[in-house]
DNA sequence: TCAGATAGTTGCATGATGCATGCATCATAC
DNA sequence: GTATGATGCATGCATCATGCAACTATCTGA
C-alpha cells in the first residue's frame, strides 16, 4: 500500500492534506490541536501551517480572544485544492477497484470506516496493556 | 491511520520491515529488485541494506554468478527481528480490534488481502488513463 | 574488442521531523 | 496588583529518508 501511494503522491504532502481536511471540517482551529490530532510535534505543525499559508491555502489571523493563538481557516484556494485532491483520490480508487463487484466495494468502505473509528478510539493507548 | 501508526512505530522503520519481509519470502534477492518492488530509488535501497547489514539483520556476499551483484539474505538476528515485529503488529491488531465480532475481522482481512492484490496489479499504471 | 547496459555505491541537495529553547500571553495564587 | 507557572506558537539545530547525478566494476552482445 505504501509503495502504491508513494508512486501516486499528489501536489500536496499527506500531512498537508490531513490538515486541510481538518480545517475544512472545522474540527480544530488551533495549531496545537491539529498537531495533537495528527500525532505530530507542535513545531512541525507550525511549519506545515506556515507553508500552507505561504502557498495561500490557509489563512491565519490573530485570535482576539487569546492573543497568543491564531484563528485558522481555509482560503478559497485551499478549499479548491482540497476538492481537487479529493477528486484525484476518487479517481485513484475508481481506477484501481474498477472491476470489483459493487457489493464488495461497499463492504470494504463500511469496514474501513469502522476500522478508522476503532483506530481513533484506540488513540492514547500507547502500545499494549500499559498505563497502571 | 497514519497518525495511529506513527504513534506506534517499532524499532524498525517501515521500509526496513518491508525489506525484511521480502527477504524472508525469498521473493527477491537483488537490491535492484527490492528497490523496484518497494517503489524506491536503488540508491535508497542500497543505503537501507547497508544499514540493515550494519545492524546484523541482513547479510550480503558477492554473487559468484554475477560479480557486480550480491546475494542477500536474512541473518538469524534478522529473522528474529522480523518475528518480533510481526508479533508486535499482531498485538496491535488484537488490542485494537478486540471487540470486533470474529466474522467481521475475517471479512476485513479478506477484503484487505484482495485490496492489496488490486493495488499490486495496478502498479506501473501511473495515475489515471495514461499510456497511449 | 569495444560499446552499451546493468548492479551497486557515493556525493549532494531537499524536505519532513523532533527536541530544546525563546517569546509573548494567559491563568492563578498570594 | 504582582509574581509564578502554564500555554500557544515560532525558530535554531540536528537527524534521517529520499531522489538525482555521477562513478566504478562487471556483464552482454555485435
Amino acid at each position: 500500500m505504501s509503495r502504491f501511494l508513494r508512486e501516486r503522491e499528489g501536489d500536496l504532502a499527506p500531512t498537508d492534506v490531513a490538515v486541510l481536511v481538518r480545517l475544512a471540517g472545522q474540527q480544530c482551529t488551533r495549531s496545537r490541536d491539529l498537531a495533537r490530532a495528527e500525532g505530530l510535534d507542535p513545531s512541525t505543525m507550525s511549519r506545515r501551517l506556515a507553508s500552507l499559508a505561504e502557498r495561500g491555502l490557509v489563512d491565519r489571523h490573530p485570535d482576539p480572544a487569546d492573543r497568543r493563538a491564531q484563528v485558522l481557516g481555509l482560503t478559497q484556494a485551499g478549499r479548491e485544492a482540497l476538492t481537487q485532491e479529493r477528486a484525484r483520490r476518487v479517481d485513484l480508487v475508481t481506477d484501481t477497484l474498477a472491476d470489483w463487484p459493487e457489493a464488495e466495494k461497499e463492504q470494504l468502505a463500511d469496514l474501513l470506516g469502522r476500522l478508522a473509528d476503532s483506530l481513533e478510539s484506540a488513540r492514547g493507548t500507547p502500545t499494549s496493556g500499559q498505563s497502571p
